[in-house]
DNA sequence: TATTATTTAGCATTCATATGCTATAAAATA
DNA sequence: TATTTTATAGCATATGAATGCTAAATAATA
């Protein structure tokens, strides 16, 4: 089964570029071409589309608006986003829209066939450089897992409680205890991350994302 | 400048081949080989090491626990893990502990040196299947900036303010606004987002992550 | 221009939370 | 065995938060 891609690049050498090499491999089939993101948000119900090549920024629309307003209507599509590795800010809001994979400019022909082959898998393609950005959201979650094991089993599951927004009833409810008791444990659990709100502990144990 | 290069893997075949592998590289130096996390802890204070590879699983103390230990002491090691693709939650782990690379087993020779070489330079190599288990970490956060949208820049500031865990009061001096004010506008957001506490509020502005 | 959204502000009331103090049994640990 | 941690429970009180109702000026939009 071959693949359809499409790409959206404004630049044209650039544009022209991928198109003659997405048609120069028999695993992949190009159906459509788009200098902007208008033109490609307009020819897409016509459109059998698998995985989009398509620029981060571009002038207009951007390709992380792209993103961002076809996988509301069509989850399916892969969006393989072609960036520069300084993009920093526009790399994670292009994730959080949706986008899975990323590609450098400047990537060889092979690179650019592995990143199509391995988005359309279901894998995420991306240079290390921009799996650092990534990784390092996770950082802080070091303190965290520290303040997590201050508490015992059971303060643990109540602090899940207080972050799912239940009240103290409902708490009390679940666990099988009364309210007063509750009121105990979270009591401890304040003692113990050195807060007095539950947003407090709440930000002691899952901070950060 | 060599690259100071620790192996620590319980499989005595793999253990050996690594060993030969980074013996072979002249930008490489092998300074230590470790059959368990017991004995590469143990060492550590006398040895000089840059890059770590490490497997994920191993009996006894398992790569993810050395590498907690040891962040905790010394943050600038990098941490390779050597894991099958299929170990979903402890990749995460690994993760949140400050490892920030990933190697699969079964790499190829120039997979490996391009790894150790990539992490060094503070990237963050690993391969597009396990790129894409983090990338699904940000899955919901469309939800998210959905709920965003809703609301004013005020309003979200207030939001941000209650995030911080700070009182009607401190939200009202920090805002220069009155009590009262800030009860209105928590009024609105609350209206808005569809919840009837601080927290729910946070978690439809701030969700999962 | 008419309507809606935003930002500001006030007051009263009910409900929820935080905190001070106490207490007991079981479990884990020194 | 002695001590500490954990889980349970109670009561009283002060503070904080949610909600019901109102209102008015400005900004944005239909």
């Amino acid at each position: 089964m071959k693949i359809n891609v499409a790409i959206v690049e404004d630049d044209r050498i650039l544009r022209e570029g991928l198109q003659k090499l997405i048609e120069m491999n028999p695993q992949l089939i190009c159906v459509g071409v788009f200098a902007n993101g208008y033109s490609f948000i307009e020819a897409l119900p016509k459109l059998k589309v698998d995985v989009v090549l398509i620029d981060i920024s571009m002038p207009g629309i951007t390709g992380i608006e792209v993103v961002k307003q076809i996988k509301e209507k069509n989850v399916k599509i892969q969006y393989l986003m072609h960036t520069v590795f300084d993009d920093n800010e526009k790399i994670f809001d292009a994730l959080k829209f949706g986008a899975t994979g990323y590609l450098l400019k400047g990537a060889s022909p092979s690179e650019i066939y592995d990143a199509i082959l391995s988005i359309h898998k279901g894998d995420s393609p991306m240079s290390a450089v921009i799996a650092r950005k990534v990784v390092n959201s996770f950082n802080n979650a070091h303190a965290t897992i520290k303040n997590k094991e201050k508490l015992s089993d059971r303060e643990l599951e109540i602090v899940e409680c207080l972050a799912k927004g239940l009240k103290y009833k409902d708490i009390a409810e679940k666990a099988c205890i009364s309210v007063d008791t509750v009121r105990s444990h979270i009591r401890h659990i304040y003692e113990k991350l050195q807060v007095n709100s539950k947003i407090g502990a709440i930000n002691k144990i899952y901070a950060g994302k």
